[in-house]
Parts: C-alpha cells; sequence; structure tokens
DNA sequence: TGTATTCCCGACTACATCGATGGGGATCCG
DNA sequence: CGGATCCCCATCGATGTAGTCGGGAATACA
C-alpha cells in the first residue's frame, strides 16, 4: 500500500548504496569520484545515476564538486550515514502516502502485524553505517584473496 | 528488483489476511463464508477477492464449496497456518525472479544485508499465525468495548 | 579568454505491475 | 429445472520504475 519502501531495494536504491560505499572507501583522503567512474565500475548507465547523486546531495548525504577533476564526496564521515538515510531519500518520494487501512477489526490487526514488521526493517536500517558496509567490503576482499595463497 | 515481497503488503496480501481471519473465527464451528459476504464486510470488491480466495484453494489453505449453502473454509486450523503462508501464496508468483545483483563487492556486501532484512522479515511473518491474529482481534474487540462501560 | 570537462535540471518514453472488471462455464441444492 | 455459488481466463486503466535525452551552468586549465 505504499509502494515504495520494500525489503527488496529498488534499482534506484541499490545504485545509491553502492556509490556511497565507494565514496566511502575514500573518503578519509578527501578524494572525489566522478558519476561516469562510478557507473562504469558497477554497470550502471550513468545518466541514471546521475540522478541519485543528485538526489543524495539535496539530502546533504553528497557534496559535489563542478568542472574538470570535479565529483562527488561523502558530506560526512561513513559512520555517521547510515543506509535508512540513503533508503529515506532515494525511495521517500513515492513512499509518502498512508496507509489507510479500513476500520474493520481485521485490518486493524493487520496493521499492527504491519506496524512490527516496519520497525524490524527499520531497526536494521538505522542499525547499519556505510562504514559497516564498508568494512564487509574489505573483509569480502580479503576472504577472497586467502583462496590466493 | 524483486517487487513482490514488499514490508507494506499488497491488497492482494491485505485482502487475504483480514478474509483468512474471519474464515478462522468460525473455524471451531466448521461453518462457511460466501465470498460476497466476505467482501461486503470488508468493503473488498468482490470479483477481484475471488481471485485471492481462489490462489489460497490452490495452495490448499482454503477449501471450498460450490453450490447455493456454499462458500469457503479453513483447510486446516488457525494455528497451523502462518502469514509467510499466505503471503507466499499471495505475492509468490511475482516475488519468483532471482536478485542477479552485479557481481563487484559493493553489490554483494548489499545483497549480504538484503538477506539479512528478508530474514528478519521471515521470522515475524511465518512466527505469526492465524490464530495470533485472531486472538489479537478479539482482545482488540474486547478493550473498545471497556469504553463504553 | 577559450574550451573541454564535469555537474545540473527537467522532460520524455517504454514497459511492467497492480487493482479491478467482465463474460461465460461448472457444480450443486432444492 | 433454476437459481446460487464457485471457477477460469481475458482484458483494461492507472501508476510507477528504469532508463534516455537535450540542453544549461560552473570550473580548471592552456
Amino acid at each position: 500500500m505504499l509502494p515504495g519502501n520494500s525489503v527488496a531495494f529498488s534499482a534506484k536504491t541499490e545504485y545509491g548504496i553502492v556509490s556511497l560505499v565507494e565514496l566511502a572507501a575514500i573518503y578519509e583522503q578527501g578524494g572525489v569520484l566522478q558519476v561516469a567512474e562510478i557507473a562504469h565500475r558497477q554497470s550502471i548507465p550513468d545518466r541514471y545515476l546521475e540522478q541519485m547523486l543528485t538526489s543524495l546531495r539535496r539530502a546533504r548525504i553528497l557534496r559535489s564538486i563542478r568542472g574538470p577533476k570535479g565529483g562527488y564526496q561523502l558530506a560526512r564521515p561513513p559512520a555517521d550515514i547510515t543506509i535508512a538515510d540513503v533508503v529515506g531519500c532515494l525511495e521517500g518520494e513515492a513512499a509518502a502516502r498512508a496507509a489507510a487501512s479500513r476500520d474493520t477489526p481485521e485490518f486493524e490487526v493487520l496493521s499492527a502485524l504491519q506496524e512490527r514488521l516496519d520497525q524490524a526493517r527499520a531497526a536494521i536500517l538505522s542499525g547499519t553505517s556505510l562504514q559497516d558496509l564498508l568494512e564487509q567490503r574489505d573483509q569480502l576482499a580479503q576472504a577472497q584473496a586467502m583462496y590466493f595463497i
């Protein structure tokens, strides 16, 4: 009934998150990445990715630099950006609809169940930061490197 | 990316669940309810509800009786039917698609996150039976009756 | 100052899905 | 038989999603 907020992220959200993880990796050095660069590495249509990065900039999650040598960088440390922030930004527009369930007792208990689901989801999303995902990515890379010893 | 399986249930799923709760309430007496009757009480288009009940019958969650005095009833006790069963039945068709994420490390950690979300959701859905919802409905009715004393 | 590079903005399209409707058939009871 | 009820399938309109496109504005650098 509120058709954003799905368990399976939309392409918008997925593209946004993976881009942010890439940017998180270079946050310490203060580096920037360009849309085309991220899009190429992640096999995402660049003109489409542009829209997500624009939304993230408007939400103050990213900063942008124009002109040659320009690009994007995180607006604050990766540990201070949660996945809930990102999801709220990228699928917030469509999901801003009231549930408006029928008022029978059966629909009411259903709403209560939905509430529990939303809270469980929100707990995970707001308990996971870009820093967390970045660390997981690095651990993954390390684990995979082990196979080649 | 897999557009069933949303946190907010689809109308299909909502309609199915509220109907099943109604049927759960009369399971002990072995009674039946007709599509038109449920549809009217819950303000659901009856020709649409028919489709959900048909799906639930095919999934062996409901039994149907044709002809005059016909209708639907639960195929087994409400405590043995979980919401996960119902959701799996009613939004299963569309959700049966592989995630097929890109194979970059960033997409991989994202998949892992989605996995955690799915598990949290599944835990709630398979831990909630029609019996549970029915009891919540009855408690709700009782609580509301208190206001009129 | 000129020019290439990059981000910025908004319109547009193609396609799938969702909620819903409708026609006609099978089954059963009295 | 005749009406009530479930059964099956085709179709439809509205909406949203993923993606494309055409141009405009800022900036670095020669």
